[in-house]
DNA sequence: TATAGATTGTGTTATTTTGTTATAAGGCGA
DNA sequence: TCGCCTTATAACAAAATAACACAATCTATA
């Protein structure tokens, strides 16, 4: 069996049993504890398992987002709950964009890996499908994240009604990723508090 | 099994029958009766089991109090960070209330001990200063925490913008107080998502 | 074929965990 | 309160495991 594979199988061996011998993982994959430790390593890194003496432990996803605040999986920077864009992927896997802005992009540049997207409207903070929301840009509200700024909400009327005071236009999820784009490609191609 | 599975174990295993022996302990999980002492040592430290000569019993207060989110000072509901209005008062104690509809009203209650009250800017979610804040009632936006609902912003003008769009009135500190002691005396005296 | 780089195993040392023994302290009946 | 039994704690030794260094093996490429 090449290495890889070898380190994708226990990657899903863990997920799925949760706890692990090395000296189990050893026997099942007839190389060395060394190799397993060696194997490990990287997936250690990545913060999605954890070692236990004699073992290792599957970390739940939980966990995982509260020792490493990782940041946006698009622009870099950090990003907090409220604006958080997220995009749950085919492999399982979960990114975090900071903001719809970088949500929106990241999710053009993916898309076909995309299985779910959510983020969070921006008036209660509910956790809406990104695709079901309704995006609001060019207001005169700045939440000093990226721009061209985007906020999400999860009722058309609500936006509409946020963009009568506070000027701006609503875009569906289709028409907001291709309006952010163009907009993208007009000039103002960088991303964070860019008048 | 492994060291850390088998604290798990026993962490859940004390949770659901709320007091073990730990000779009952060392017989299922076939460890020494040293082994399970020093299993416990952390629960211990952690505050949610105590020990009692020969067994352990759960503490549900003491878990409580370790994590525990007081709830709000006027209406004793839970809290979220973003609507909270938290009063410092002369004696250097806190007083949190869920929002600015019970920190007004506690505000008014104890108005004299206030050293100083801060909220929230509802857009923003800036840490502003609850004198200087504007207050909107009466919109149709709806956030499920009390009623007469009262949002807070920083700037008069962008209440007013969000007034534009979602409806109700703006005002300003002193007034906000009075209006709201005025509506809560004028038949409408329940605070929870009363309409 | 020769060579560089990656991968793996082995031996050694350091660290962690566990059980045993000895000692101290708590619970309980007379 | 005293004495006896049970339980808790501390110290030590043994076992298991991790980490490291180095050598051997494998792979790809010129």
């Amino acid at each position: 069996m090449l290495p890889l594979e070898r380190k994708k199988r226990i990657r899903s061996l863990i997920e799925k049993e949760r706890h692990i011998k090395i000296a189990e993982l050893s026997n099942r994959f007839g190389v060395s504890e060394m190799t397993i430790h060696r194997d490990l390593k990287p997936l250690l890194e990545e913060g999605c398992i954890a070692k236990t003496f004699g073992g290792v432990a599957w970390k739940q996803d939980g966990q995982e987002a509260n020792t490493k605040v990782q940041g946006c999986v698009y622009c870099g920077r950090g990003y907090s709950e409220r604006l958080a864009y997220r995009l749950i992927l085919s492999n399982n896997r979960m990114e975090t964009a900071c903001c719809a802005h970088c949500g929106l992009l990241r999710h053009s540049q993916i898309g076909g890996e995309v299985m779910q997207a959510i983020c969070s409207d921006f008036l209660t903070h509910t956790t809406i499908s990104a695709p079901l929301s309704w995006f609001v840009m060019d207001t005169s509200v700045h939440m000093g994240c990226c721009h061209p700024q985007v906020l999400t909400f999860e009722w058309k009327e609500y936006a509409e009604k946020f963009v009568k005071g506070f000027g701006g236009h609503v875009y569906s999820f289709e028409v907001a990723k291709t309006v952010l784009v163009q907009k993208m490609n007009g000039g103002q191609n960088n991303c964070h508090s860019q008048k």
